[in-house]
DNA sequence: ATAACATATAGATAAATATCAATATGAGGT
DNA sequence: ACCTCATATTGATATTTATCTATATGTTAT
């Protein structure tokens, strides 16, 4: 996953009801209205969201008649905790030695 | 970090830029004018992202002299690391047995 | 005190986003 | 064929966001 996917993805988790989204799609499979139950927002607003998440790959979508089924996208997620798990983290501050940190030369 | 914590931290990571900034601050504590020498951005459109990602905690700031000093904030990285990761993903299907979906009763 | 520098804040603006009402599409049932 | 239901698309609107220029704040050196 590159940086601007991985922004991408960042981008989609970024809005409270899509993270609430994916928390339900974590227990299983579910379909658009039994999602749209859950929120108190229009069903073409849903339908945005979601068109949100599966541009992303994060989550998957499936018709079966007259229904939409949503459920994650594990490979995707998973490359994504990797992205996320592979930033270091050093607390060390910058080397004193530096002195001035951008004189002009 | 609840809900409403991890969503403002993936919104701040949902930038290129910021995706950038932090993986600079992966390497360790940066002074603000070496960040922006790195970007094609102004002054103060540098300040605004800075600003983002320490508001949510992500980035730690410290002034000395002239210059301000940023890095990751480990700990607040630590938990949003964890959080991502506590993500189940399961991708059975739908029971069937659910038949329709959303009937009206 | 004054000047130079690093960063932050304020104000303006264009682009992106979340939301809704209205409508289109497409599937099943009668 | 027609109606109903589930979802997507369109178009409009208000809010948020990224960016810039201009200015303010605060620090260090002269």
């Amino acid at each position: 996953m590159n940086e601007s996917e991985f922004a991408l993805v960042c981008k989609a988790l970024g809005d409270e009801n899509r993270v609430q989204i994916i928390k339900m799609l974590a227990g299983g499979e579910l379909c658009a209205c039994k999602i749209l139950d859950a929120f108190n927002i229009t069903q073409p607003t849903l339908s945005h969201h979601m068109k949100i998440l599966t541009d992303c790959n994060l989550v998957n979508s499936r018709k079966e008649g007259k229904w939409t089924y949503y459920s994650i996208n594990c490979k995707r997620f998973s490359e994504f905790k990797g992205a996320v798990a592979e930033f270091a983290c050093k607390t060390s501050p910058a080397k004193k030695s530096a002195g001035k940190c951008c004189a002009k030369d």
